[in-house]
DNA sequence: CTTGACTCCGTACCATGGTACGGATGCTAT
DNA sequence: ATAGCATCCGTACCATGGTACGGAGTCAAG
């Protein structure tokens, strides 16, 4: 796979992926024959999408790239104490989060309620998330 | 109020209600005597800090500053179906981003478990969200 | 064996949402 | 009335997560 199929395979662009191997999420592959200044072109296995996927995810569940460096470093090591802590921090966070995005889902409820109804003056934003 | 006790009472720094007013989120009053270079101290009231805590819910709500901006601005103006269809459209963004995140908290869940039981190896963070 | 698409790499730039600095002034309590 | 903290304002800087540019080199298909 070259830098291209791979990007499109994990839903992102080139660009993308160049900035996480930069970050040290993901390695750069050797480059393949080639005679030029530089060699010639790197190519990516099933691994590196499986990576490559595996950082998006981690991302959706609110990891920032800093702890998911720190993940895919303890996927190699032993440390399950410390990746029981990193997970269920995170299950606490996503617990709070969720709680809060159903409290806000409410508010914009009521907001989308009231501006229904009552047909005069203004809709009732500000207040609609004082509550 | 002075700004510094309006941000407190908002939960925010100094900077941070500056920086509203710069983005055009919040006036700046009037100030109060003074005969220096360019009179006196601006004070705040009641509806500043409605309005501050406004925007810090709306935030959580997952708006943006720009959209905030809007928000604010349509509460001035009788524009109810702008204002439903904002609410409409940021609850569907709310009620997806909260299904993914339960998929998540179950692919960490699964996670945290497998690493507790599974004595020996490093625990499969990258296999735990392939699903 | 040329043409056109893709890769490589460094460097620069972008949007978002702030945070920090620093000198001049204002306000307040002793 | 003066020490000392807060406010004012412009400007600069920061972190995060990318996105864009441009010139040189490489690869695959016709």
């Amino acid at each position: 796979m070259t830098i291209g199929k791979l990007a499109t395979a994990g839903g992102v662009g080139v660009e993308t992926v160049r900035y996480y191997q930069r970050r040290g999420l993901m390695g750069t592959p050797a480059r393949s024959g080639g005679a030029g200044r530089g060699g010639g072109i790197r190519r990516y296995g099933a691994d590196d999408l499986r990576r490559l996927r595996f950082i998006r995810a981690a991302q959706t569940a609110g990891f920032t790239l800093d702890e998911i460096s720190e993940l895919l470093a303890l996927d190699q090591s032993d440390d399950r104490a410390r990746v029981r802590t990193l997970a269920r921090r995170r299950i606490a966070a996503l617990d709070a989060k969720i709680a809060q995005m159903t409290e806000t889902r409410a508010a914009l409820a009521r907001l989308a309620d009231q501006c229904a109804a009552n047909e005069a003056g203004p809709c009732p934003i500000i207040a609609a998330f004082e509550l």
